[in-house]
Order: structure tokens, then sequence, then C-alpha cells
DNA sequence: GGCATATATTTCAAGCTTAAAATATTTTTG
DNA sequence: CAAAAATATTTTAAGCTTGAAATATATGCC
């Protein structure tokens, strides 16, 4: 009996794989780390503070606290806090929904809306200065590449996009 | 006056490596959110605490605190709490560092060992399976670019490997 | 209408994470 | 050698995160 090829290819793909994966991970982490102090030094803020600004930012109807945390893949007692705080620093209300007094929308306030302003136009420079070796080709490809495993991961497993 | 062309193409470019770093985070987190789920109802266990293992299965003579935060480029606060759970679990344990009362070594038991071996064999099952649609090709391409960028960041940020 | 079930949100307990302060020890240096 | 500076680690306070339990309200069913 000979050697099975395919169990030999599977090996050296899975391997391969995982080292994607690591090599994704350091980047990933990196940067998350690189915007976490940039965000605490220059806007006295945190990544789920801003992260939440964002989503905010895009819905000026506002948010439920489900669509929020549905948006941002995390729990909804997670959400909570966070918002919370925002609150209580006047960036966001929570307002109630007519006809359904067990839901709260949130919503950006005058200050939230200019305040999170600033901080996208910061972000967006960090990240053009950290990513700034990747061409528009090359990143238009990796973002393709990257929807497609995505579309695929969200198949395999029950994480939605 | 005419438009200029380079600030066109600057905008654009930044605007497609936002893109890119949104793309890459939600991967990023899709799959980390996958392993954390399956650590946690196929292993009892965590992400934090499969890192701290995977950091000592490649070091059989134990690491420092110190050593073990930096490679895990997290704060020396942090590592103190995980190890002293896993310690207490008994995967790992604590030796002093002959010749420095300050340090202590960290390093497996057996049954770390062989816990850990479980651990990472379901971990490359669940990554390949995740980026199973990923071809050995593109993943080595990516690799590469993964790379540059990292060699790249490494210089704009104060942030290490 | 009234009871069961479902949905929206918060609370809770436990663990993770950080930056900064505290502690202990070692090294440098005057 | 003693004081000062540096290093290794832990502790602390605050915030983030999760899954599960609790609370409040809404909807469906008889």
């Amino acid at each position: 009996m000979t050697i099975s090829a395919p169990e030999v290819a599977a090996t050296m793909s899975t391997k391969t794989r995982l080292r994607l994966w690591l090599r994704l991970l350091k980047i990933s982490r990196s940067v998350e780390n690189n915007v976490r102090e940039k965000l605490r030094v220059e806007f006295d803020s945190t990544l789920p503070r801003f992260d939440v600004l964002a989503a905010l930012y895009q819905f000026p109807k506002g948010l439920r606290m489900s669509e929020l945390s549905g948006l941002l893949k995390v729990s909804n007692g997670n959400v909570t806090g966070i918002v919370d705080r925002l609150v209580k620093d006047g960036l966001i209300i929570r307002t109630p929904v007519p006809g359904d007094r067990r839901a709260l929308r949130v919503r950006l306030t005058k200050r939230g809306e200019e305040e999170f302003a600033l901080q996208a136009a910061a972000h967006e420079r960090w990240i053009d200065s950290l990513l700034s070796d990747v061409s528009l080709d090359e990143a238009d490809h990796m973002i393709s590449s990257f929807d497609q495993i995505l579309a695929n991961m969200n198949d395999k497993a029950g994480e939605a996009s």
C-alpha cells in the first residue's frame, strides 16, 4: 500500500490555513491595540465605545438595543453597560419606542454626532497610515478574497455575517 | 485651478484601506467567536486560557511571567489572573527562578500538556473547516501579503511583532 | 378575557483586559 | 557599601464580555 496523496495534501493545507489564521489574528490584534491606544490618548475613549458610536452614526433615527447588539455581534448585556456610560457622558440618549414599552431606541445626541465625526476622521487616518503599504489593487483583491471567505464561513458556522 | 489628481487618489485608497480593515476585523471576530464558543462547549475553557497553554506548549522549559505576557502581547497583570486559574486547575505550575527571587517560571504540567494536545488538535480542525475554501496557493499568497503588512506596520507604530 | 409563550431589556456572577500603583528584588552608581 | 534606578511581578480600580437568570411587556391561543 502506497502513501495516500490526498492525506498528505490535506495535512499540508491544514497547516497552511492554521498559519494563515495566526497571521490574520496577529494583524488584527496589532491594529486593534494601536487604535485602542490612540483612542485612549487622543480622545479618552475606548474601542467598544467607538464601535457603538459608529453603529449609531449610520442610523440617525437610532437603533433598538437588540438591533445594536445584533449589529455589533456582542451580547445584549454588554451593550447595556456601554450605552449606560455613553448616556452619562451625554453622547447618546435612550428614548421609548411608541407602541412597545419593552423596547428602547438609542441615538446620538448633537454632541455625540460632533464628537464621533472627529473620532471617525482620525480613525480613518490611523488605518490609512497603518496599512499605507497596501496598494489599491492589492486591497481590492484582498477584500474580494475576504468576502468569499466570509460567505463560505457563514455556511460552515452558525455565525452570521 | 484643476482638481488635484493625487488628492483624489489618496482619498480613494484611504477609503479602500478602511474597507479592507473592516473586512479583516469581521473575519477575525467571526473566527474568534466561533473558536471561543467551541472551546467553551467542548472543553469548558476560554480563548485566553488556550492562548496561554499554546505559548507554554512551545516552551517545555517554561517561560517567565513577563516573557509570557510579552509573547501574547497583553499586560502583565492580565496574565497573572489567567495563570492563577490555570494553576488552580492543575494545568500549569509556577516555579522559582534560581538566582532571581523576583521572577517566576511557568510551565505546563503533565496534565496540562495532555489537555492542550487535545485542544490544539481540535482547534486545527475548526480552523481548517472555517477556512476550507481557501486554497493552498491562495493561503500562501495571503500569508506573504500579511507578512509584508506586518513588517511595514511595525515601523509605522511602536507596536512590536 | 386569561393563560402560555415569546420578545426586549437589564441584572448578575465570573472571567478578561488595561493602565497605574504597589511590592519585592536586583543592578547601578556615586 | 548605600542610595538610587531598574526590573519582575502582583494588586487595584474601572471597564469590557459572556451566558444565564430575572423582569417587564407583548402576542397567541383557547
